[in-house]
DNA sequence: GCATGACCTCA
DNA sequence: GAGGTCATG
């Protein structure tokens, strides 16, 4: 019997969660606004995804995060790791529950209260104000840095669609498999020397990275080669600024891509990555004009908004920017168009008609903002 | 320090 | 031309 995806009303029973208000995280926004690639939409509100090795479910209501967590193909738990196995096998059901809970928060980063964050931000700069009202709940994920670093390459010249499709083949390539549900199969993101095998780039070439290929084979081998396995996560415990130049030594990492790995899996929440997007932002809601008129994204380009953004927001920078660049994304435009429709005289005249005192449950949509 | 073109593929 | 990087004037 094939495996299916979890659904919440079909086997509640089987599901466990945690507390976290959709003011504190929204999954739709944060699993698809491009800071990482392999979640999909798996049933209504449902994403399905991999953290840790394993694979996922999550869901959400109104004040609860709740989570699935699929058992690895061929039996026990973890059976790719013999020390996960070990683990699971001296430690209780609850300690194991709650090694899973603690896995959330720290993948979500749960313990850094967004609501707070939004209310700093919004003070200090009425245009994000304006955004965030509608755009609440977008966090930083605490990603896996191999993940990150090696995804972040791929984002090159390219768009959030067509990235997803390479990281999903990259991982069915050269990932370990861990469980199939329905008709997808699921594998962990490949490690470091799989990555860095000398048959990667023409393997990787045939599955549509172009020029890609060859960075992601050279960086794995560099970092293997010249620091080792566990370089990478030591960077969380090094200033920004040397982690940034550090990893701007790989082949296929420059200041964008070296921020974006900064703060989506190093811990450096106020590194901004700037974009010709982010760019566009600065011009246009913040009449940002660069010094000289320049015509392309420059080193001093990136240092100039970088140091603007991070003036204006403050520690967590990088946080705030993610919001807004969320809300500029094509896909998460009708949210905006909601507000219009909601801010017309005859919606308000329905509303006072049919007595309807809350929409916190219609598209999140914060009631206070029309003056209910 | 800054600008330009090449690099892959796809819309 | 794209949410970029690298090598070259």
């Amino acid at each position: 019997i094939m495996a299916k995806h979890a659904v919440l009303s079909s086997g509640a029973k089987l599901w466990r969660s945690l507390p976290c208000a959709k003011s504190e995280l929204r999954l739709e926004l944060v699993l698809a606004c491009g800071q990482t690639f392999r979640w999909r939409e798996t049933a209504d509100g449902h994403w399905t995804g991999v953290i840790g090795g394993r694979v996922w479910t999550l869901t959400q209501t109104e004040d609860t995060l709740w989570y699935y967590v699929y058992t690895n193909q061929g039996g026990a738990d973890g059976e790719n790791s013999s020390e996960d196995s070990l683990r699971a096998e001296s430690v209780t059901a609850s300690h194991h529950s709650e090694v899973e809970a603690e896995m959330l928060r720290d993948y979500f980063q749960l313990h850094v209260k967004l609501g707070d964050l939004y209310k700093e931000w919004g003070t200090a700069d009425s245009h994000f104000k304006k955004i965030s009202d509608i755009f609440t709940g977008v966090r930083m994920l605490r990603q896996d840095p191999t993940e990150c670093l090696f995804s972040f390459i791929c984002t090159s010249n390219n768009h959030i669609s067509r990235i997803q499709g390479m990281v999903e083949r990259l991982c069915q390539a050269l990932g370990s498999p861990l469980c199939q549900l329905d008709q997808t199969s699921y594998h962990d993101f490949p490690t470091l020397s799989a990555l860095a095998d000398s048959g990667v780039e023409e393997r990787l070439r045939d599955l549509g990275f172009g020029y890609r290929a060859r960075f992601l084979q050279q960086s794995a081998k560099q970092i293997l080669d010249t620091h080792g396995p566990q370089w990478l996560v030591g960077l969380r415990n090094v200033p920004y600024m040397e982690a940034r130049d550090s990893l701007r030594t790989l082949p296929g990492v420059g200041t964008k891509v070296a921020d974006c790995v900064c703060l989506m899996c190093l811990d450096k929440c106020e590194a901004v990555p700037v974009d010709t997007h982010v760019w566009q932002i600065a011009k246009r809601d913040y009449k940002y004009t660069s010094g000289n008129g320049q015509k392309t994204l420059t080193e001093k380009v990136h240092r100039d908004i970088g140091d603007f953004f991070k003036k204006l927001w403050g520690p967590y920078a990088g946080w705030a920017h993610s919001v807004l660049f969320c809300a500029d994304l094509k896909k998460f435009q009708h949210l905006k168009e909601m507000t219009k429709m909601f801010s017309t005289q005859m919606f308000k005249k329905f509303l006072k008609q049919t007595r309807i005192k809350s929409f916190s449950n219609v598209a999140n949509f914060n009631s206070a903002k029309i003056g209910l």
